[in-house]
DNA sequence: TTCAATATGACAACATGTTGTCAATTACGA
DNA sequence: TCGTAATTGACAACATGTTGTCATATTGAA
């Protein structure tokens, strides 16, 4: 094993520790909001979207099965959070985009992201979070293509 | 929002990006195995690891929660996988160990882990894997802390 | 030593994620 | 245009993860 290999190897096993404390801290910080981290995620990246995804492309970029999303994506819409609404490209696949309740939920999530994050971000000090970020970009690039 | 603020947000979203690509790779490159990301994980921190740990410490370890890794010790535990052996500090919490069978699947998971980690290393290029490694570690203390 | 707080295993209910399958639609090259 | 390959939604089966609860064991402070 090169010095190269176990640092990616590294890197790898703490992406899969971290996972399960950043859902478990976005679970406590949305929890008065009745939302889930899956569910927040999803919500998110809808509604910051600049055009508007199908379920696919949701999965796509969550990293996540077409299926997984399609079954959140249809009980968030039966719960009046999101709405599917007419792809003029693809008679199939609708659009997906949020409610104004679903708006309006992701106002207060985005309420409670920003300052839960800035306060990670202080207690980070010196580390330089935008650097890990570029590389774990990288490592997905890869994953992606392979 | 400072730019520290967006950057370790940044790193948060790409974190949950990646992970599920992780998953997926790690379950495809072991499928042979007939071993999930969820047991070759477990399999590695216990084969791995200096001391004997016990199932709570497990979960601690790979930031689940205790439930979770019970069962899923349970499971290896009955599929002949691992073994749980009396604990002298402790008589309720026995200490995971793995069985030879498991010791032996451990060695052909690595056999498969250690190349195909080689060969994303590579593909990174000048990426400074380590840093973004040391950057997660500070993270996850941060959220470990609070 | 005693006793309250904490930790642990077991179990249940549920949310979230995976794969496999199928029919229908869409995309694309010959 | 045609025909095949890829995409999509729906459904099912299952693995993995969460929380809550309970009884029991362990720990630590008075």
């Amino acid at each position: 094993m090169t010095s190269r290999g176990e640092a990616t190897g590294k890197l790898i096993y703490e992406v899969l520790r971290l996972h399960g404390r950043l859902i478990a801290a976005g679970d406590t910080l949305m929890a008065e909001l009745g939302l889930s981290s899956a569910r927040w995620q999803v919500l998110g990246t809808v509604a910051a979207g600049t055009r508007p995804l199908t379920v696919p492309e949701l999965a796509r970029i969550l990293g996540q099965s077409r299926q997984s999303l399609q079954r959140l994506v249809n009980e968030m819409a039966d719960d009046g959070l999101l709405r599917l609404v007419d792809n003029p490209a693809h008679r199939r696949s609708p659009h997906v985009e949020p409610t104004d309740e679903g708006r309006r939920l992701h106002d207060e999530v985005e309420a409670r992201r920003i300052p839960w994050t800035e306060g990670l971000a202080a207690k980070l000090g010196d580390v330089d979070a935008a650097a890990a970020a570029r590389a774990l970009v990288a490592l997905r690039a890869v994953l992606e293509r392979g």
